[in-house]
Parts: structure tokens; C-alpha cells; sequence
RNA sequence: CCAUCACAACCUUGGCCCG
């Protein structure tokens, strides 16, 4: 448990070593690592593109007679997915059944996501229609799909899919559809989603804000982004750095270096982090529309707020 | 004892790389 904890901490803010460590010290100490603190470690290898070496840690584990558990077959499925490895995906997944370990909803949405990420959309749609009533699909497993689809730019399919989830759809399912949307230039049925969310009363959130507002300022429409921005304050919804990176991106875009300029100095008001996206912006435009030697002095700026430049 | 509290799945901004 206490070790599982740490190995977590580790993983998950990239401290690989470190983290490799207390797995060495636990087994060292002869704690011996249940199907827990394997999981745990297995997922923190695959986020940090060590699926290799995940891959014989649960090679080890099923040697060792750790047995795995869904958990486990999720997390690699997870991971072959996301690294377009359909093969490699599979292979787990037949595993898993062979060793008598029922899939659930996490393992089918990491599947449709696996299927979605090498394109095979129909497959995906099959997967999700053969799915039981036992384990039915669930809102993240339909969101996949239209993610998928969406950002392929199939977005009437996605749309299709939408229509076909009754009252799954969450936040997250609008968000996707109104990004795709948005992204296709089919800027009535994103003005209609976004009314249909309200409709439903499903709460459009701060990701919901931005990308309405990424949507209107990057096709000209600043004053419908402004009205956004104007129900943001009216719902206590605080904007963060992508809401402003966003902005300062579009008067960049417009030439308007001196609001942009003005947006950075509102963040830093704001207490919000004025990040390497929003330097990395603000430099592009000011060498663009201002000149080489300010876009330079802005650099030192970065430096000083102890950011590195990529 | 630890079944909301040691483990897994979804969304938005800039750039970079590859194609």
C-alpha cells in the first residue's frame, strides 16, 4: 500500500528512476507485490512510453503467480491503443479472455479508442452495438467514437452516434462534437449543439467555454466570443492560461500585439501561469506583425520567469 | 477496518517533429 503510493507519486510526475527504485527497494525489503502495486506499476511505465518494459513486468507478474486482473488488461489495452498498436491490443485482449477474465465497460472503451486510433471506425461501432446488456456502453465509451470520428472530420457519423446515445451524453460528448464541428466549418450545428446543451441542461464547462470561444474568435466571430466569455462570468466559471491563450492567439492573428499584451498582464493579475504556450504565442506574433528585436526582448522575458523556450 | 479515499478509459489553446 505505502510503497504502491509512492510508486504512483513517481510515475506520475515523470520521476521514472525514482520510482523504479521503491518497486527495487519493496521486493528487496521481501514485501511481495500484489496485483495492486503490479497495476500501478505497469501504468506507470506505459504513461511514460515504457510500454516494453511494462510489458515484461506483466510477464513477470503472471510467472511470478501474481494473477492480473481487469485492471491490468485495461491498462495495456489502454496502451497499445493510444500507441496505435491494434495488434499488440488484440493480443491482450484475447489473453484476458482466455484467462476467464470477463472484459467491462473501461476495457471496451479502450478498445473502441484503440480501433478508432488506426481508423477502423466500423469496427469500433460494431464493437460498441455487440457489447451485452450486462456491460452496455456507457457515455467514455461512446465518447471515443465520436472523438475518433470527429477528429477525422467525420462529423456527421459523430453526430449519428450522438443521436444514438438516448441520454448518455455528458459534458465531455458535447465538447468533442462542438470542437468537431467547429473544426469542419459546420458552424450552424455547433450554434444548434451548443443550444441543445442548455436544452438538456447538461452544464457546459470550462473546456466547453474554451472551445466555443476557440471556434468563434477562429472563424471572425469576436463578438459572439465575447458573449461567451460573458456567460463564463455570469456562471462563476473562472477562465485559465488555454482560455487566454486562446485569445491572445486570435489578436495575434489580428495583428493586435497591444491586447494581446494587455491579455498576459491580466494573467499574471489573475494569478494565472503564464505558460510556454502563451510566451510561444505572443512571440510569434510579436515578431510577425512587430519586429525581430522585440520578439528577442520578450525571450529574456520567458528566461526571467524561469520558463525554458523550446 | 480500508466497498467515494493504494491501480485502469473521454474533451479545449501555442509550438516542435514526422508524413
Amino acid at each position: 500500500h505505502t510503497y504502491t503510493s509512492l510508486i504512483k507519486g513517481f510515475f506520475s510526475t515523470g520521476r521514472v528512476f525514482e520510482g523504479l527504485d521503491v518497486w527495487k527497494r519493496m521486493t528487496g525489503e521481501g514485501a511481495t507485490p500484489n496485483t495492486v502495486a503490479y497495476n500501478t506499476l505497469i501504468h506507470g511505465l506505459c504513461t511514460n512510453r515504457l510500454k516494453d518494459e511494462a510489458i515484461s513486468v506483466f510477464n513477470r507478474m503472471e510467472r511470478d503467480g501474481c494473477i492480473p486482473n481487469i485492471t491490468t488488461y485495461s491498462t495495456l489495452i489502454d496502451a497499445f491503443g493510444k500507441s496505435e498498436d491494434l495488434a499488440g491490443a488484440c493480443e491482450i485482449w484475447n489473453k484476458m479472455i482466455s484467462n476467464g477474465c470477463q472484459p467491462n465497460v473501461i476495457a471496451y472503451s479502450c478498445m473502441v479508442n484503440g480501433l478508432c486510433r488506426v481508423h477502423m471506425y466500423d469496427r469500433a461501432y460494431e464493437l460498441i452495438k455487440n457489447m451485452s446488456k450486462e456491460c452496455p456502453p456507457n457515455a467514455l465509451t461512446f465518447n471515443a467514437l465520436i472523438k475518433g470520428l470527429c477528429s477525422s472530420g467525420r462529423v456527421e457519423w459523430a453526430m449519428s452516434v450522438f443521436d444514438l446515445m438516448g441520454k448518455l451524453p455528458n459534458t465531455t460528448t458535447f465538447n468533442e462534437l462542438l470542437d468537431g464541428l467547429f473544426k469542419a466549418n459546420h458552424f450552424d450545428g455547433a450554434f444548434e449543439l451548443f443550444k441543445e446543451m442548455e436544452r438538456r441542461e447538461i452544464e457546459p464547462n470550462l473546456v466547453t467555454y474554451n472551445t466555443m470561444i476557440h471556434g468563434l474568435c477562429q472563424n471572425g466571430w469576436f463578438k459572439e466570443a465575447l458573449q461567451i466569455i460573458g456567460k463564463m462570468f455570469v456562471r462563476g466559471t473562472r477562465p485559465d492560461s488555454v482560455t487566454f491563450n486562446t485569445l491572445i492567439n486570435a489578436y495575434c492573428q489580428q495583428c493586435d500585439i497591444k491586447n494581446a499584451i494587455k491579455l498576459v498582464d491580466q494573467m499574471k493579475a489573475g494569478k494565472l501561469s503564464v505558460d510556454l504556450a502563451t510566451y510561444t504565442t505572443l512571440i510569434c506574433g510579436i515578431c510577425k506583425w512587430v519586429g525581430l528585436e522585440e520578439g528577442n526582448a520578450w525571450l529574456y522575458k520567458v528566461l526571467d520567469d524561469g520558463i525554458l523556450p523550446d
